[in-house]
DNA sequence: CGCGTTACGTGAAGGTTTTCACAAAGGGGT
DNA sequence: ACCCCTTTGTGAAAACCTTCACGTAACGCG
C-alpha cells in the first residue's frame, strides 16, 4: 500500500513549487543508480534547508524510512503523482509567431511529457504549414479542431498582446482550463481556469535593481 | 527636492518585485491621462492589498499627499529610479538560437527600456548575419567585442544547456555583472554577478498540479 | 536479541511578510 | 480660520513560512 494520507491541511503554495524541483533532482539521481536520498543530501542538491524538504514532503504523506532516507525511485514516483506529472500532457499553441515557434521547437518540452498536439494561428500564411510535426490550424475553428482531431489540455497563448483576450476566451470555450500566458495582458478569465504568466521582463527589472543597488534581491525559489 | 529618505532598514525582496508591477500600471494611468491615483485604486488595479502598496512605497520614501493620493507621474519617475530603469539597459545575447533569435525580435524589449546591442554564436552559419538589426558575432570574440565595439550591461543566455556554464563564464570575463539566464542549468558563478533564471516548465508543472487538485497553487506574484 | 546509529516526522520557536487599524496630515469649502 | 473629509504613513497584530530540536522508528551489527 502506498504510505500516502489525504492532504487535509493547508499546503503552503510554494511548498507544491519545490516539489518540481525535488523532482527534478531525483530524476538526475535515479538516473546515476543512487537508491536512497535522505534529507541532507537532496537539500544539497537543492539549495534548500533539509527540514524543509521533510515539512514540504509531510503534507503529502510518508514516504521515507527513518535511519535510512527516501527511497529514490518510489519518491520521484508519488511526487509525479501528486504534482500530475506521471503522465504525458498535451499542449496547445495558440499564436505561432516568433515565440510561438521557438516553443514548438524546443525539444526539451517532450522530455519532461510535454508535447504539442495542436498550432492555432490567425495568419492565413502560416495557417496549413508544419512547424515541428506539429500542424497549424486556423484559429477560428479551434472548437473544431480540439473536439475532432487534436484535443489538449493545456493552451500555451502566444500571440500579440491585443489578441491575447479573445485568444483565451477561445480556449475555454474549446474546453481548455489551464493557460500558460506569454502575452504581458493580465486575463479575465472564469473561475476553474487556471493562468500561469510569464514576463521575462520582470526578470529584467529585477536584475535592474541588483545592479543598481549593488545587493541581491534574488530569492532562492527555482521559479 | 524629492522626498526620498535614505533605504537604511531592510527592504523585503518581493517588495522589489512588486514595484515592477506597481510601475507598470502607473504608465498605464500615466498615458490615459490620470493625474492622481489613492493606493486603493492602485491596489485594486495590480490585484494586491492597498497597506502592501503604502508599505512598499514607504521603505523608499514618502511620495504621496494625504487626502488626496501619489502623483502619477512623479511617482512613476521615482519607481523608474529606484529600479534603475529610468534609463537604457544594452542587452548581450548569447546563442543565437530559436530562442534567442524570437528575443532579439521582440519589440516589446525597446518599448521597455531594453535594448541588445550584441549578440553571439558559435555556429559559423549564424556568425555575421544580421538578425532584427543585430549583427551576430563569434562568441570567441566576446571579450573584445564588448570592449571595443558594443558594450552591454545585461547578459542574455540561451546556448543549449552543456554550453551554458562556459557561455556564463565568457559573459563574466567579458565584465558582465548580471545575466537573464534562459537555461535549466544553475550557473556557478563568483559573488557579485546577479543571475535570474526563466525556467517555464515550473509554470507548466503548478498548471499540472492545478488541474490535477482542483485547487489553484498560482499566488498573485507578479512573476 | 538488544543496542547503537542514523535520519525521519513533527511540535514549537523563530523570522519574515501581510494585513489591520488609527493617528496625523493635507486640501478644500464655507 | 476653522472644520470636515479623505487618504497617507506606520506601529501593532495576524498570518504565514522556515528552521530548530528532539522524540521516535527502523536498520544492522556484534
Ligand atoms: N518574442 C519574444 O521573445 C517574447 C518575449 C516575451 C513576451 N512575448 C510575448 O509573446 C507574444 C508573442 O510574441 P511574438 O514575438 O511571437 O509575436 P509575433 O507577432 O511574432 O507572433 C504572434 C502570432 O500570433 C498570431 N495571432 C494573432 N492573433 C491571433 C489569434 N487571435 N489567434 C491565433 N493566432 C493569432 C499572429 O498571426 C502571429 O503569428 C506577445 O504577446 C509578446 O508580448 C514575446
Ligand atoms: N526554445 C524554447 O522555447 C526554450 C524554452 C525554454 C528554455 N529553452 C532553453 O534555451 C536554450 C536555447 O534553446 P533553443 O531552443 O534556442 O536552442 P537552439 O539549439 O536552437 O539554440 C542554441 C544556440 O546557441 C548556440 N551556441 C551553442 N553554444 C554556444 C556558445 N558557447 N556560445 C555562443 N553560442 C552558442 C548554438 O549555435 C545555437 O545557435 C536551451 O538551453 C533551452 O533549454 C528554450
Amino acid at each position: 500500500m502506498p504510505p500516502t494520507k489525504p492532504k487535509s491541511p493547508k499546503i503552503p503554495k510554494i511548498a507544491v513549487i519545490r516539489l518540481a524541483l525535488y523532482a527534478k533532482h531525483l530524476e538526475i539521481l535515479h538516473s546515476e543508480g543512487v537508491k536512497l536520498v535522505s534529507s541532507l543530501e537532496l537539500a544539497d542538491l537543492c539549495g534548500v534547508n533539509p527540514a524543509q524538504i521533510r515539512k514540504d514532503l509531510a503534507y503529502f504523506g510518508q514516504f521515507g524510512t527513518r535511519g535510512l532516507g527516501y527511497p529514490v525511485a518510489e519518491l520521484l514516483a508519488e511526487l509525479k503523482r501528486i504534482m500530475g506529472t506521471d503522465h504525458v500532457w498535451r499542449l496547445g499553441l495558440v499564436g505561432v509567431g516568433n515565440l510561438g515557434r521557438a516553443l514548438l521547437r524546443h525539444t526539451q518540452f517532450a522530455e519532461q511529457g510535454f508535447v504539442f498536439t495542436a498550432a492555432f494561428d490567425r495568419n492565413p500564411e502560416v495557417v496549413g504549414t508544419l512547424v515541428s510535426g506539429v500542424k497549424v490550424s486556423n484559429a477560428e475553428q479551434m472548437k473544431r479542431v480540439v473536439r475532432e482531431r487534436s484535443p489538449f489540455d493545456i493552451g500555451v497563448l502566444a500571440t500579440q498582446p491585443k489578441e491575447a483576450q479573445s485568444a483565451a476566451d477561445r480556449l475555454v470555450e474549446a474546453g481548455v482550463s489551464a493557460i500558460l500566458n506569454f502575452t504581458p495582458v493580465k486575463l479575465k478569465l472564469p473561475a476553474g481556469v487556471y493562468v500561469e504568466n510569464v514576463d521575462f521582463t520582470v526578470r529584467l527589472h529585477l536584475l535592474c535593481y541588483s545592479i543598481t543597488h549593488g545587493s541581491d534581491v534574488t530569492q532562492e525559489h527555482p521559479t
